[in-house]
DNA sequence: CGCTTAAGATAGTAATCAATCACTATCTAT
DNA sequence: ATAGATAGTGATTGATTACTATCTTAAGCG
């Protein structure tokens, strides 16, 4: 006789479980090869109690970034809040971008899953949104710097905060590729760098 | 009557063709949601008959990758030819390298297939051999130009190294989100002297 | 021409997976 | 206590898919 100790939670909890669970997997194995059974398998569930509570597979998918982007807008906020001046407040966020997509795995696997890259696709639009807003202020932080002194005068703001975002992923997309042969905490630092030096000031060098 | 023009090609032919179906059609869709009876349909002919010429799906991909290499290495080669110095030198590969991409919409979704972030992938190994000598050349490259005094002396030559490929990386990422609304050439163009003036010496300005 | 061989056709198989739905167990408010 | 609400079950379905065994026929060669 085996005692299954089944807990019927609420629908909020459960859907919150629900996302929890596709985020764990799909940082091992990758989104897309995370299937629903899987999910109800981790959360002791049939399979058909998941489709109870998002309509589609796909919104699992965009419920999870939304709450990762819920979770990085927290942590970025923090970083920003202690820095000295624009240039100090883009290293910060930098760190603590890195360190945040190095604790949650899952995020280069969302990035590189195929929904994200597809026509229409709700990821998509979500992406567009936050790196659009990410990127307009990380260029009003150089502007800012610029105007006191510490960015170069002839400094493109809007693409060099392209050039910030692209170094993310750039380096994400890298650490994935070659695994733990890469430490992407540890070329973040050393890349960081070369990146500032093209952005700062070079009068009071 | 159905007068079907079939013609028999010969086991080289038709892998050729199979890996250029391939590629156009993960352009459009995306390499995972492109099947082997997708293929076959595009090149009339039946679906078993695709694997009379590759053991496995996931072969046709290297295959495909394995072209990429083959024809970036020739157009990096053609742009490195003309350059007067080693910066003029990474430009000239910069500029190359992104109308490549450009003109093959497949490679990114190579990029981004999952395939390639899994395990023990054929696909990974492949790109990690092209992105480590891709690597060692821009900072090869760098190192001269620090030699001659072009570039400046206390550039990180392997981290400015790994952020050129970062760069390309993450305006591919960036294209493929935006679709239209950022075109890939035109941004490269801009986000290029942000990363150049990072590099260069600033003696002789 | 006739023979060989290899490309391709035909017709599968087994597995996977998202989604559905009728039904049941459990919780809650009255 | 009981009725309504709802989380979860269990079984199924239909579509998709990589891959295969066997048969057919076109191409190339002596």
């Amino acid at each position: 006789m085996q005692t299954e100790i089944r807990k019927r939670l609420s629908a909020e909890e459960r859907q919150e479980e629900i996302v929890r669970v596709a985020i764990e997997l799909a940082a091992e194995r990758g989104v897309d090869s995370v299937t629903t059974q899987d999910m109800a398998e981790q959360m002791h569930v049939t399979q058909g109690a998941i489709f109870r509570h998002f309509p589609t597979k796909d919104d699992i998918w965009v419920a999870a970034m939304q709450w990762v982007r819920q979770r990085l807008m927290q942590v970025l906020g923090k970083a920003a809040a202690g820095a000295e001046n624009p240039l100090d407040c883009i290293e910060r966020m930098f760190h603590a971008h890195i360190a945040f997509i190095h604790k949650h795995p899952a995020i280069p696997r969302l990035l590189f899953s195929e929904h994200l890259h597809q026509r229409n696709s709700k990821l998509k639009q979500l992406i567009q949104e936050i790196m659009s807003g990410y990127e307009a202020k990380i260029a009003a932080l150089l502007e800012e710097a610029k105007q006191q002194g510490l960015a170069h005068t002839d400094l493109d703001t809007k693409y060099a905060a392209i050039l910030y975002i692209g170094m993310i992923q750039g380096l994400v997309m890298q650490a994935s590729i070659f695994g733990e042969k890469r430490l992407l905490v540890a070329s973040a630092a050393q890349v960081f760098p070369v990146f500032l030096y093209g952005i700062r000031s070079k009068k009071n060098d």
